[in-house]
DNA sequence: GCCGTTTTCGGCCCGACTGTTTTCAGTCG
């Protein structure tokens, strides 16, 4: 069993152990080995079989044993007994909003519920409001999540969810009440998903500014209306929440409500070992009864300062060692927008593209870069009107013509991404391939292979001499298709070893390589490129969704092999077709 | 279930909102 699916093994224990109500602290503890296993960079099989992963925080005897045991056997006797001990239908009740272990248990005890449809059932004939601690209300809100459970329970990727936030923020710092306001969440850390939107708004005035968003267009359920916060849904299933603090909290709630929740509880733990304690509204000593006396933080910065920390950027803030790093001063220059200095694998109509080779050069060029890279697609993407040999050397020559037109300042690159056939191999000729100045190499086919074959798909790829870099390394398409299966530590590592680049493939849905991978990754010596696989030149934009990515991961333009000059990045290119002509050649 | 130079037992982050309650439990983030 993969670490990942024993995350999920860990993560269904801790919530039917909620269901039967169990200690709560010990469903924590499943919870967090689900998510230090999920953030784990080390091969689990090595840190197993070198006794290293119980010296790991979070990870004792009992958790060892189990992930071992799953590791090891793909099964575990105490998940197979617990599951079998609950009814199946009791878990997918905890999908519906408003519903929790505690309630589902008292309707499971009281009338025998145990599926959404008996709920609903029971629900629609009065027999949920009947029972004690429940109410009329309480069955209306139920009956309502259930009808919306399919468009609600979805998560937004980010870019989405960005394009819904950014009017409704503009709008609030319009209103005359609002001294400071800014999106939190997940939204600000640019999580590759959204649940829902968070707004904090500093003011001494709430009432109109809860008013205003409440009343907000194309909201279609106001879910919470009250003093300091207030929830929407808009018709689309997102959801909103608004959170109004006078102007002296607005730093603090800030900071509390962008998380996350790990990174929060670093931070409460970091407050109560200098005998503070740390809130939404502030920071006190910790015998102090209010935050009347709380020290003041104008910003966030002052907030960490008073910790003896430097700020440390939202995208950062995922409790994944960033804490360390503050108070030691050792974190990283992130990697900004205004360091790019041009793109890699783009599309033209010469595959599946929507503008001509001039039309992306000319949008690069109002960008400012200095290059751009064309990489269409190759013949074994006969979907995608993929290229021949025929029509590479065509488009080669266009290329040439272009950048000795001296019609734009912007250089292009003349690359392809070529298709990585089923076996290991290219779909184009070494031959053909040394003429281009880079290589894309990617899946575009062959999903279903085994982690091994796929694995050794993509090494072979690696270590063919053309190969520049590897396009979306694991294919996946955030909310609708999961990444195909791929050992992805073995990859970098043979990527690191023979010079290849790994992209961060910068489409919104994509964002693949994964963030969570980067920064181990990098550290070791990996290099990437920030990739909008553009098919249109609006789609250049998208870099912008790989750098919250990159920052993600920790990386800096050094890490980054287009905030290189045209220069530098032309002499790295050669370099490495050299190395091609010398293997040709020997 | 995890953790520990104050503890191997007794802690484990904190607060708002809702609905059902006359003082609080459950849920959520």
């Amino acid at each position: 069993m993969t670490k990942n699916e024993i995350a999920d093994v860990l993560t269904e224990i801790a919530t039917l152990l909620e269901l039967k109500g169990e200690n709560p602290f010990k469903i924590r503890a499943y919870q967090n080995g689900a998510r230090n296993l999920e953030a784990l960079e080390d091969d689990l099989g090595e840190l197993i079989s070198s006794g290293e992963l119980s010296k790991l925080k979070g990870f004792g005897d009992a958790l060892v044993q189990k992930i071992t045991e799953l590791f090891e056997t793909g099964k575990l006797e105490f998940y197979e007994k617990l599951k079998a001990s609950v009814e199946p239908g009791l878990v997918s009740m905890l999908e519906i909003p408003g519903l929790g272990a505690k309630k589902i248990k008292a309707m499971h005890k009281a009338l025998g519920l145990d599926s959404i449809e008996a709920l609903q059932k029971a629900c629609e004939e009065g027999r949920v409001a009947a029972l004690k601690g429940f109410g009329k209300k309480t069955e209306e809100k139920l009956l309502l999540g259930i009808k919306n459970r399919e468009a609600y329970g979805k998560r937004h990727i980010w870019w989405a969810a960005r394009a819904v936030a950014d009017p409704i923020l503009a709008g609030l710092k319009a209103l005359p009440e609002v001294v400071h306001a800014s999106h939190a969440g997940s939204l600000r850390r640019k999580r590759e998903t959204v649940g829902d939107l968070d707004f904090i708004v500093g003011s001494d005035e709430a009432k109109p500014i809860m008013d205003w968003f409440v009343a907000q267009e194309g909201v279609a359920e106001v879910t919470a209306h009250g003093e300091t916060k207030s929830s929407v849904r808009f018709e689309s299933g997102l959801q909103a929440d608004l959170r109004v603090v006078r102007p002296p909290q607005f730093a603090f709630a800030l900071h509390h409500f962008t998380g996350s929740k790990d990174h929060n509880v670093m931070m409460r733990q970091r407050a109560l070992s200098r005998g503070l304690s740390l809130s939404e509204w502030g920071l006190k000593p910790v015998e102090d009864e209010t935050f009347e006396n709380s020290l003041v933080a104008e910003t966030e910065e002052d907030i960490f300062s008073h910790l003896d920390m430097k700020w440390v950027p939202p995208e950062l803030r995922e409790g994944l060692g960033e804490i360390e790093a503050a108070e030691k001063g050792e974190l990283p220059k992130l990697l900004e927008y205004s360091e790019l200095k041009g793109v890699f694998h783009n599309h033209t109509v010469a595959s599946d593209g929507r503008n001509t080779l001039e039309e992306m050069t000319a949008a690069a060029e109002a960008k400012g870069w200095e290059y751009w890279g064309v990489a269409d697609h190759s013949k074994a993407s006969f979907q995608a009107n993929g290229m021949n040999e025929d029509r590479v050397l065509q488009q080669l020559e266009e290329v040439h013509a272009l950048n000795t037109s001296g019609k734009f300042k912007t250089h292009v690159f003349s690359g392809i991404e070529c298709d990585l056939l089923v076996d290991g191999s290219l779909d184009l000729s070494e031959a053909l391939l040394m003429k281009l100045d880079y290589t894309v190499v990617s899946v575009h086919i062959g999903f279903t292979q085994s982690e091994e074959e796929m694995t050794a798909r993509i090494i072979k790829a690696i270590e063919h001499p053309a190969t520049t870099m590897i396009g979306h390394l694991t294919g996946r398409i955030l909310l609708r298709r999961e990444p195909y299966k791929v050992n992805t530590q073995k990859v970098i590592d043979a990527a690191i070893a023979n010079s290849v680049i790994i992209e961060l493939n910068a489409n919104p849905k994509r964002l693949d390589m994964d963030w969570r991978l980067w920064k181990r990754a990098a550290e070791k010596g990996l290099m990437t490129s920030i990739n909008p696989d553009a098919h249109r030149t609006e789609h250049f934009e998208f870099v912008e969704a790989g750098i919250n990515a990159a920052r993600k991961g920790w990386l800096g333009a050094e890490n980054v092999l287009n905030t290189r000059s045209l220069d530098e990045v032309t002499s790295i290119l050669s370099l490495k077709r050299n190395h091609l002509k010398e293997s040709l050649s020997s």
